[in-house]
Parts: structure tokens; C-alpha cells; sequence
DNA sequence: GATCTGTCTATTGTAGATAAAAGACAGAAG
DNA sequence: CTTCTGTCTTTTATCTACAATAGACAGATC
């Protein structure tokens, strides 16, 4: 199969919850956008709609017969793009299988094993590699480098140099930047998630890349954003895999962030890079924990 | 044609060389340890050795019959690999050709035009990308950002970040270090240019990113190091488009890392600092003159 | 017994093909 | 005259195939 419909199946299942609260659905240039696809797509979408009997569609009339039921939305397995699939394979082949520092890695074999063409898993590693963690040998096989102590010092060395100067910048904002009511909006998130930490602390994974993106941001500084991925990713995928004390560990780290918070809100340049250099300091412990 | 045979072809004009020089060649492993390909390639090589009648092979026996001549070697145009190529032909089309930033690229173009196939192209981009030069838009095509005055801005802030910081490590380094030794042959070679500067100072580019990459090495840290990649390349290919002046730029770059090595060696911080922070700055001026 | 060669197998690099998705353009509808 | 739809073309994402290259193993040679 050339091409997995993904996007198409995706956005049809956009398409429905759209669907769902409207009588009618808008012109297909509109819907182009609000899903953010072509309209070729949204027309594929709409024929298909029409076929299952849940809109009535000639031209410009696009009319609702009924409301969408869990029936109609294709499964979610289906609406993940391939990348996202050989990602999480290859990253829970990584982590949790035993994934010894020096190990040989197999397009091939990876590919089999995901049961897709061996393009797309190259692909990937090539883009992958970007993260320190893989090596090519031309010609032959890939390195796995390891999720090791070292990775985890270097990784944080660049990532304190980079905030530091990120959060200092981050002062500098004019005052109707947007930025500072984002900062609002993640404080008042902090503060009712920690209200109810036993239940919520899950949702620090997110909040946490929310906010030290909205940091990294303010340098303006391409290379330091797009390193930003690098560490979005490895605590991403740390926060899935080690879950010892996660409760304790995100509440600690939301309270450093409330404080971060405050002093980048005061624009007080020794306050800034002491909240800062105190909450990075517990991040590179709490890394570090988790590597062999 | 699935592959080029560019491994062997190189590794063949290489293997000439050493043939010249001797009346004999090594065994098959040693070669191959020699040449850095693998013992496939090396009885390729020896197969067509024989052909050409430059050796007679039998087993261990390989005599050198006669030394080779010009027409023994490959052209060089068929060593070079495709994504080196590939590269070549992209750099020229954004650096050279009017490259306005926000244009689209496309990869079925770029490979009609270089004349290879869409994977390659693709898996150059994917590659190329890390150096914040060109985005992809998902299921579309790629933007180039531009070779701006903010693209080098950013590049040189991070720069200098990471230079700075690996400076004050080399000071570090134990007086065994290699790096020392190393750095004393740089120091030799730029006196050397300096001395017959006229007709040398094409020299100094490649001499230029062997020492700030011996810099970099000291950080130990790989995304300071994997970085200098990417500084490499703009300067490598900034000094092959933009010539203006490049005698006496060069000139002044070399007395720059004179004082800046002699700072080195001195291993005092504060003069490493400054010696360091004056070259970058006069590196950044340069870079700057001439985005558009 | 260590290293080499002959032979065979497995993997990578690249081209070409194809379905999915994007996008262009003219005529239709407001 | 602006926005929409019908239709068509182009490009991307992905698979498969195959030559180049790497690499493994057993028997030969030192």
C-alpha cells in the first residue's frame, strides 16, 4: 500500500465531533481549514459521510440526518501516522527492552518487526539521530548510544545553558507580549492541579513541556527551540517509563515552578536565575535516577 | 541503477596510490583495515587490479606488475557519493541562485534536476533540516527560511555560548591530551600560511574548522560538538560563494587564533575569555556581511 | 593456533511505482 | 466580483525490488 489514509481517517473523526453540534456544515474550503487539510480530503470525507447516511450533500448543502454514534469513527489505531507508530515502537525497544549502549540496530529487522517498508523506519532514524542517542555507520548499521549518564549530563549542560538564557530573555518581554498571559494561564493550571495532586499529577508531563517551551520561546532563537524537542522527548518518554515517586517527584516540581513563575514575573534578573538554576537542578537529579 | 559503486571506486584510486609505492600489496583484512571498506570491496578492487594488468593475483601472491598511470584512476567526478552530490547541487541552488526565504522546495524537482531519484533527496532534506536552514510542512512541501541576518544572528549567539564554554574546558584538559599536540600543529600551520600568505590563504577555511572543532572537542559534550557541524557547514560553503575581501579576512581570522591558541596555552581563564570572545566576534561580523 | 582466502548470506543505498493528499483552474452560484 | 464546486494535475509518503557493500563461517595456509 502506497500511502496509509491516516490523515484522511484522522480528520474524518475530527469532521465528526464537528458534526455533532451543528445542523449544517460549512462550505468545503472552511472545513479545509478548521481541520487543517486539503479539500481534497475534506471531500473524501464528505462522500464518505454521505454513504454511511449521516449527512445529506448535493453542492452546497450540506445537511445532518443524524447525530455521529462511536460506530462511525474509525478506530484509533487507524488515525496514527506511521512515524508516530515507529516511533513508539522503536523508543519502547530503547527504554524498556534491554537496550545495551554499543547495540546494533537493524533497519531491516526493525522493520519487520513494525511490519512496515524499510523507507519509512530510515527515515525516522535519520531523524531520530538528531537526538544524540543513534549513530550511522555509513553503509552498515546504525549505533544505539544509550540512554546513559553521560547523554543525560550532556543533554542537561546544554539544556541549563540554554534556559538560563531563555528565562533572562524571558524578562525582557514587552508587557502585552502574549507570552505573560500564557504564563497566567499555566500558574492557574499549576495551582488546581496541585490542589488535586493525588488524582491529577499525570497531567505535569503535559504542563511541564507547555511551560519550558513558553520559556525557550522567548530567546528567538531557532537552535534553542528546536533543541527544546530533544528534551520534550527524552521526558516524555521518561515520565511514560519511570514512574517511581512520580506523584511526589511533580508535585515537588510544580512548586519549583510557581516559584520560577513569581520571578519571572518580578523581571528581577537574580531571582529569575536562582529559581531557575534550583528547579533544573532537581530536573538533572531526577533524570539521572532513572539511568544505568 | 540500485547503487552507485562510489565505495569502490574511491577506495580503488586510493588503493593506486598505495600501490605506487610498493611491490606488493598486504593481505586482504589489511587492506581493508587500510582503505576503511570491507573485504567485499577490497576483492573487487583486486579483481579489476588484475584486469587492468597492474597486479597478478593468486591467493596471498600480489605482485605489482607496473606502477599506474593516470588512466588507471577513476574520475573523480565518480567517487563522490550522492549525497554529497546531492548537497553540492542544493547549497549552490539556495546559497548562489536567488534563494528568497519562504520559497518552496521540492523534492520531485530537485531530483529531476541533480538526476537521482525522490528517497535520496527526501532523506538529504530530512538530514539537511537540522540546521534550521528549511522546515517541512507534513504532506506538502519544504520552505527554505533563508540564509537572513537572523539565521546567522541565532547561529551565532548559540555559537558563542558553546565556544566560550569549551574554551574554558580546554583549559582543563590534562597536559597529556593529545589536544595539546594538536594544537601545536595548528598553531605551526597558520605561522606557515601567515609566513606566504598571498598565495596560501585558500588554506585557511579548512584549517579554520579543524581548530575551532578541536575547541569544540573539549566541551565532551555531543549536541556542543554535533553542532559545530552545522557551523561548519555555513562557513564552508560562506567562504566558497562569498570571496570578497577573503585575502585579507583570512589573514586577520589567522592572527585572531594565534592569540587565541597562545591564551590556550597560557590556560589562564580571563585571557582565554577575551582572546576567545574578540574572534567570535569579528567571525560573526563577517558572517553577517554577507546574508541579505 | 592465528591469520588468510573462498564462498555464501544479510543489510544498506537507491530507483521506480503507486495510493493518498495537496493544490491549480475554470466555470457555477451567490 | 467574491467565494464555492467540479475536475484535473502535481507532489508526497510509502512499498518493493535490486545492485553494492558489509559481514559470517568453514576450510586452507602459514
Amino acid at each position: 500500500m502506497a500511502k496509509q489514509n491516516t490523515v484522511f481517517k484522522d480528520a474524518f473523526n475530527r469532521c465528526l465531533v464537528l458534526l455533532d453540534t451543528s445542523s449544517a456544515l460549512a462550505s468545503e474550503p472552511e472545513l479545509g481549514n478548521k481541520l487543517g487539510v486539503s479539500r481534497t480530503t475534506i471531500r473524501a470525507i464528505l462522500t464518505r459521510l454521505e454513504e454511511i447516511g449521516l449527512i445529506e450533500w448535493s453542492k452546497r448543502r450540506k445537511v445532518v440526518l443524524r447525530k455521529p454514534v462511536a460506530a462511525d469513527y474509525f478506530p484509533t489505531a487507524e488515525t496514527d501516522s506511521l512515524s508516530e507508530i515507529i516511533e513508539r515502537s522503536f523508543m519502547r525497544r530503547i527504554l524498556a527492552g534491554g537496550a545495551e549502549p554499543g547495540m546494533q540496530i537493524n533497519e531491516l529487522e526493525l522493520a519487520r518487526e513494525i511490519g512496515t517498508g524499510t523507507t519509512s523506519v530510515r527515515e525516522f532514524l535519520i531523524r531520530f539521530s538528531r537526538f544524540g542517542l543513534i549513530e550511522k555507520r555509513p553503509n552498515s548499521h546504525w549505533v544505539l548510544k544509550g540512554f546513559t549518564p553521560e547523554f543525560a549530563l550532556e543533554l542537561t549542560e546544554v539544556r541549563e545553558m540554554f534556559e538560563l538564557r531563555s528565562a533572562a530573555a524571558f524578562a525582557h518581554l514587552p508587557d502585552d507580549h502574549p507570552a505573560w498571559a500564557e504564563l497566567d494561564s499555566i500558574a492557574a493550571l499549576h495551582r488546581e492541579i496541585l490542589a488535586d495532586v493525588d488524582n491529577r499529577y499525570r497531567e505535569f508531563s503535559e504542563l511541564d513541556e507547555r511551560f519550558h517551551l513558553l520559556v525557550h520561546r522567548a530567546s528567538r532563537n531557532r537552535f534553542i527551540i528546536d533543541f527544546y524537542d530533544i528534551i520534550a522527548i527524552v521526558f516524555h518518554y521518561h515520565y511514560q517509563w519511570n514512574k517511581t515517586n512520580a506523584r511526589q517527584r511533580n508535585a515537588r516540581a510544580m512548586e519549583e515552578h510557581l516559584v520560577y513563575i513569581d520571578a519571572l514575573k518580578s523581571r528581577d534578573p537574580a531571582r529569575i536565575e536562582d529559581a531557575c538554576r534550583r528547579h533544573l537542578k532537581s530536573a538533572r537529579e531526577t533524570l539521572l535516577q532513572s539511568t544505568n
